[in-house]
RNA sequence: GCACCCGUAGCUCAGUGGAUUAGAGCACUGGUCUUCGGAACCAGGUGUCGCAGGUUCGAAUCCUGCCGGGUGUACCA
């Protein structure tokens, strides 16, 4: 109904003005109309009239549209339009839009590294790439969800390093006297002191360096056999596994494609080295670099001085990977934001002899997320918040809070106190808030759904027409119709988080219908039911796109 | 130093060119109804929209400078 009427807008404006203008209508305070334009305000200097004299001519023009009742010019010149009932209970009945329909896009998040623990970072990427993935599907692209990481690299290095030294040697078969459960946390650990001895501890330091090339030509090798070979694909499964395990726990929808580093290193290798041949990378000091500062960006390494790929190189195998394999229209990134930087230069560089795939990379970044009254996280002493360990606050949350929550409610909490902040600042989460059955949470959402349901259930058979509304009969219905566009606008800007504030705001003008006005045996009652199911369907269908169970009862 | 991100109510956040009162939640205060699932509803805000300029008919929103916080700035990822 929007893209409608801002086509009748135009048309008006081109009529009376002979402007061709691209007219984007807002959703007013409701008091003022369902929909309402500055177009006229925009006109006043190229067309050279007062602007309310020119919403005046726009609106004895559009009064005349069937779909409005109303048309009213307002303030310096803004026109407020009010649609009939009919046309808003069209608005209802459409489809959802499909922006991307025919669209081949690819979504790579989560991006864990096997040897190191999933952290809270990684858990919020996983989840709103989770969502974003589901929005772009809804909006009718091709999605295939990837997943990276690291599994050759320094940080394997150093976590070898401290295996090898807790293990007391290269002895693979005493890695079977740790048990399964203690797999994550054993490996986080040996992260942690790796880490701390490449910092502190020069002859470790050294070992660590000869540790990563082993690594590498395992690798290049496909080296199953040597005992430091065992030790390596044992720990990198064990990896794998507790990734899935938490994948399974979140109830995500699985990766299409999980793509290691390994995987993608010789082809970024081996197209750096030939695009140094071309002038597009330099040597500088025995090493291999892109000269961002050229572009006002930075300098990166691509090859190092030991002859071995850095994270930039694996990035260009792993873009031109992608671009092979998917001919994508789009390519979504999401990591922290730290890294914001160093990937406009990695699409620099790429953009230099690819710039099919460059040009279609958007790279979208997060902040920290923090635990309410937290300290500072450190990778470097360890303390960081684990992604389990935000699922294990929201469950003490949800047990102190006398509930009893479901598993569904604690992960609708962990995943709705994510959702709904702007991707791109630091979150402070806070379990307490996250589990509360009252305010802006998951479970007030599904507990919304859920009392809507059971209204309906009791209710049983019922057959309305949504016609002669009365005035809060309105207000639901035209709050419920408003759903499409915040999806469009969400698609639009990759931003899921408005699905949130949507849902919020809805439950509440539902809520507030609802205590209002009688349902079940009152007069109106078919017609109320009509509105309730559109709720619930609406609550639900925006729910499931943020991950979230929508349970008919709790 | 330079670059990028951020700064909105006591706290956590929406709002990122529009208007008549800058909005929610939490917390706090009072109220409603002999509950259609009260996990509700209604009422209660003196906020320097970090500060100062500028652009604009119109700025929390755009531009410039400054202040504060975070991140990055060649062989980590």
């Amino acid at each position: 109904m929007k893209s409608e009427l801002e086509q009748a807008v135009a048309t008006a404006v081109k009529d009376l003005f002979s402007v061709d203008l691209s007219v984007e209508l807002a959703r007013p305070d409701e008091q003022f109309g369902d929909f309402a334009t500055n177009v006229a305000l925009q006109l006043a200097k190229q067309v050279g009239k007062n602007p309310r004299e020119i919403a005046e001519e726009l609106r004895q023009q559009l009064v005349s549209d069937s779909r409005l009742v109303s048309v009213e010019v307002a303030g310096p010149g803004f026109l407020n339009l009010k649609l009939s009932d009919a046309a808003l209970v069209a608005g209802l009945s459409r489809e959802a839009n499909k922006p991307l329909a025919g669209k081949t896009v690819l979504v790579e998040y989560s991006d864990p590294n096997p040897f190191k623990p999933l952290h809270a970072g990684h858990l919020y990427t996983t989840l709103v790439g989770d969502t974003l993935a589901r929005l772009v599907e809804h909006a009718g692209a091709k999605v295939t969800r990837l997943n990276y990481g690291g599994d050759v690299g320094l940080h394997v290095a150093k976590s070898m390093w401290a295996i090898v030294r807790e293990l007391g040697g290269e002895l693979p078969e005493k890695l079977h006297d740790i048990a399964e459960s203690e797999r994550p946390a054993w490996l986080g650990a040996r992260y942690v002191e790796g880490n701390n001895a490449y910092e502190d501890d020069e002859t470790a330091k050294a070992e660590i360096v000869e540790n990563n090339k082993r690594v590498y030509q395992l690798q290049a090798d496909a080296d199953h056999d040597s005992a430091f070979a065992h030790i390596y694909w044992m720990c990198r499964q064990w990896s794998y596994d507790y990734f899935a395990t938490l994948y399974q726990q979140l109830q995500v929808v699985p990766f299409d494609r999980y793509i290691p580093e390994s995987e993608v290193t010789q082809l970024g290798f081996n197209t750096v080295k030939e695009q140094l041949d071309k002038g597009v990378f330099e040597n500088s000091d025995g090493a291999v670099i892109f000269d961002g500062e050229k572009l006002g960006l930075h300098k990166r390494v691509f090859i190092n001085s030991e002859g071995l790929p850095t994270y930039e190189t694996k990035d260009v195998g792993l873009s031109l990977t992608k671009w092979q394999d998917y001919h994508f229209d789009e390519s979504i990134i999401i990591t922290a934001n730290e890294q914001a930087q160093y990937m406009q230069v990695v699409i620099a560089a790429i953009n230099q002899f690819a710039p099919e795939p460059a040009e279609r990379t958007r790279h979208l970044t997060h902040g920290f997320v923090k635990l309410q009254g937290g300290v500072k996280m450190s990778s470097r002493k360890g303390n960081v918040i684990t992604a389990l360990e935000i699922l294990e606050a929201a469950r003490e949350a949800g047990a102190e809070s006398g509930t009893n929550p479901s598993e569904e409610t604690i992960l609708a909490a962990v995943k709705y106190a994510l959702a709904k902040n702007r991707m791109g600042g630091d979150i402070i989460y806070d379990p307490k808030e996250s589990i509360a059955l009252e305010g802006n949470s998951g479970p007030y959402l599904q507990y919304a759904h859920a009392r809507a349901r059971s209204i309906l259930a009791k209710a049983g058979q019922f057959h309305a027409q949504l016609e002669d509304l009365e005035p809060a009969e309105r207000s639901l219905l035209r709050k419920i119709t408003e759903y499409n566009e915040v999806l469009d606008k969400a698609v639009a800007e990759r931003m899921p988080h408005m699905i949130c504030t949507y849902l919020y705001e809805l439950a509440q003008v539902f809520n507030s219908f609802y205590e209002h006005n009688r349902v079940i045996d009152d007069s109106r009652q078919n017609l109320r039911l009509k509105l309730i199911e559109h709720y619930a369907d609406t609550l639900k269908s925006g729910l499931e796109l943020l991950g979230i169970h929508a349970p008919d009862r709790m």
